[in-house]
DNA sequence: ATTCTAACA
DNA sequence: TGTTAGCA
């Protein structure tokens, strides 16, 4: 498929379709014509792409681990991984501990209070 | 009509 | 990231 529909399929504009391949985060074939030829099995990929960028990682980081993640068996790419690239995964790992800490928490205060509200609504007292 | 590259009031 | 220019 071209670059419009993969954009339309996955609501990344093809501005950004063409960045992610700029940094190597997708490398689609090209027609004689020269246009662009993403794989079906693209569009899961940048959604993937998109879930990594959102979870704060860095397009560097995601580049590398994007072929770890890919495969589909459970065997590693890296026979001997580069000790700062296992660290910088373990720090991201770790912050996105944190961070789904702090959500459940703020998650839990505001549904608490959504139910103190539906309460307050079912037996609501007499103001007059 | 659609995509491409390069560049920025 | 968006947008635009000038091509193919």
């Amino acid at each position: 498929m071209r670059i419009a529909e993969l954009s339309r399929r996955t609501s990344v504009s093809p501005r950004l379709l063409r960045y992610y391949e700029e940094q190597e985060l997708l490398k689609p074939s090209r027609e004689q014509n020269g246009y662009r030829d993403y794989d079906e099995v693209l569009v899961g990929r940048v959604r993937q792409i998109r879930d990594l960028l959102d979870s704060g990682l860095s397009t560097k980081l995601i580049k590398d681990v994007l072929p770890c993640l890919a495969e589909p068996r459970g065997d590693i790419h890296f026979d001997n991984p580069e000790p700062e690239f296992i660290e910088r995964l373990v720090e991201h790992c770790d912050r996105l501990t944190e961070r789904i800490d702090v959500m459940t928490r703020n998650r839990d205060a505001l549904r608490n209070y959504l139910e103190r509200l539906a309460s307050a609504a079912d037996a609501p007292p007499r103001d007059p």
